[in-house]
DNA sequence: CATGAATGAGCGTTCATTCAT
DNA sequence: CATGAATGAACGCTCATTCAT
């Protein structure tokens, strides 16, 4: 990738930092390409130099932020801990990109009602694999012994759901830390798989 | 109220029903003033008899649907049960609610995001009473012995957390019974609070 | 069809004439729906009531100029006269509608270079129609002895594009009437078929 | 003109014909400058350095095509033969271009349509210029004795008329050779002259 | 000379809102 | 009361044009 093209590639995310933040605060529908292009002291023409229409803009918002996480998730899985402690570390990733990326994250939701099935496909197939690795982690726990839960999909959709909500409350100049918010959190939704 | 009176009311629910139908299916954003009138074989004009605006009829949407779970909510709170049991009942009562009104009890989440201030003023205090309802189910219980739990506030919002994600994935088509999945949510999440 | 009913068709063809009008003027491609509405001094958005957008407003230009073009020429068939006398009544026809509409009547030329598929078809079928009933003319003219022409679909198309080009420089301030042009072109063209 | 200047001239010469072409299958309308620049491999930046503006470039095409076919049509008319060779001659070199050029040779039509009143005023100069040279051709068959017509003007309109219309049916894959179509159409058009 | 990047005016379309009848 | 009709502001998107490098 020579100069050129690093440049580029570095607008490119500049715009889709931009974009996720202004998401996160008016939300996906009220956004427009002008609030967006705004953020950025650009003109909103500008930004279809660099993606082709604002589905396109979104999904990478999500597809980055998806990747990311999913990152994190598999080296999670791959330590050498205690199923207890994988799934804490879990959560703990999981609450801070929601904190970080709040509405982003939380429109990866429902795919299909947001995104064309081309795009939608992507975003689900990543949402599978992360519903997928939690799935491994809560197994992995029953069979060592560590955890007791009959209905394990439930129980995901619990501590995910969970986990989620905490974008409604969470703000920096709250009550608690977000370091003890996760430690909350992470021991709590542990009482549900013992 | 005489009949004329009486007969508006009536028209101004059944706005309220079938908006909040529409909006159920297609989300707030995408349903338009004449997706809510066809709904009704009205005219999207004669919507305006009965509300100002858009967002008024949107506001007594949710009034009305949060007017509702909080009555449920007081009159479970009167119960003459044990602690656990009230909880379980709130936690169905919460689930029934997701289900059935899907979006509009999720915008509730950010009143201030979809409202002007004078309506969000009112769904916010709404759900500051619900809030403390559920508060109130924990230190009763904390009080009595049966719960323990040193987080009250987080811990309620783990459990309304979890059970509003319930909207992402139920389907009267799934796997599970709209009741099993209620049971096993309240024996789950009152995990939490032992 | 009601007094309402006749109202609302009766501005639709009011439309539709202004559209055309317009077209004819500046060309479809540079007529945008701001200018059709001003004619009409309307807004544009009141355009969108009746049509559903700009496509179908045009191919409705296109539907209702070719329904009554071939109606003409249908009876034009059924008369009893000599094939000479047909084909130049019905290539009066044709000159008589190339100058009243024209722009319109030519862009029905490549329906499928301006119209989506469904549309298109249906500008197709009645074009092929058009075609068919002037070779039938040509048909029954060398059956009956009065034409001799052995291309006949070259003979056809050369009658036809002669006939469209009048647009071209036909001015009502010309040197010629209007009806003196058609009685030119009649005998002219007939010489080609014999 | 020193080497510089030939190249330049060069390169305005391969973005005329790749523009031509473009068009061609296009349509003028259709073409952005990112389809001609493409086409040649440039970016569309680069053509403002050839090219003012896309008038400037569109004139350009005409005026190279407009031309090209003026010369071979003076050649015919100085050659040393019966005025229907030189008739059937120019028809062909009619169908010629306007096969070729389809488009280009179409906008032709109605400069000021297209073209600010400069540009416009060369193209008609040019158009005249065409027209003429049939009519001298018609003229001089006439005072020979070899055509008989009395309306020149008229017969010069529809051969041109009916020639042009070649762009909307033929098809290199079609039932007829370029050369048979071109043989029939100049037979045909002769009769109107005879 | 050529390019990547940015601009801004304009277009088609949607939709909440208004209002005469 | 209800409706048909109209409005206008806003949005996503396109594209000819410009310009620093």
């Amino acid at each position: 990738m020579n100069l050129r093209e690093r440049k580029t590639a570095k607008k490119k995310e500049d715009i889709l930092r931009s974009a996720s933040l202004v998401i996160s605060r008016k939300g996906f529908r009220q956004t427009t390409m002008e609030d967006i292009a705004a953020e950025l002291l650009m003109t909103k023409g500008s930004l279809y130099y660099y993606f082709k229409n604002k589905e396109e803009l979104l999904f990478y918002c999500h597809e980055q932020i998806l990747t990311t996480v999913l990152d994190k998730l598999r080296k999670i899985k791959q330590q050498d801990s205690s199923s207890s402690e994988k799934m804490k570390a879990a959560i703990k990733i999981h609450l801070d990109t929601a904190i970080r990326e709040r509405e982003i994250f939380n429109l990866a939701v429902k795919p299909e009602q947001i995104f064309s099935s081309d795009y939608a496909d992507v975003i689900v197939q990543k949402l599978d694999e992360y519903a997928e690795l939690f799935d491994q982690l809560i197994l992995h726990g029953v069979q060592k012994g560590e955890f007791s839960v009959s209905q394990k999909k439930m129980a995901r959709m619990i501590i995910l759901g969970a986990a989620n909500w905490i974008q409604v409350w969470y703000s920096p100049e709250g009550e608690f830390s977000k370091e003890e918010i996760e430690q909350v959190y992470a021991d709590y939704l542990l009482k549900i798989l013992t």
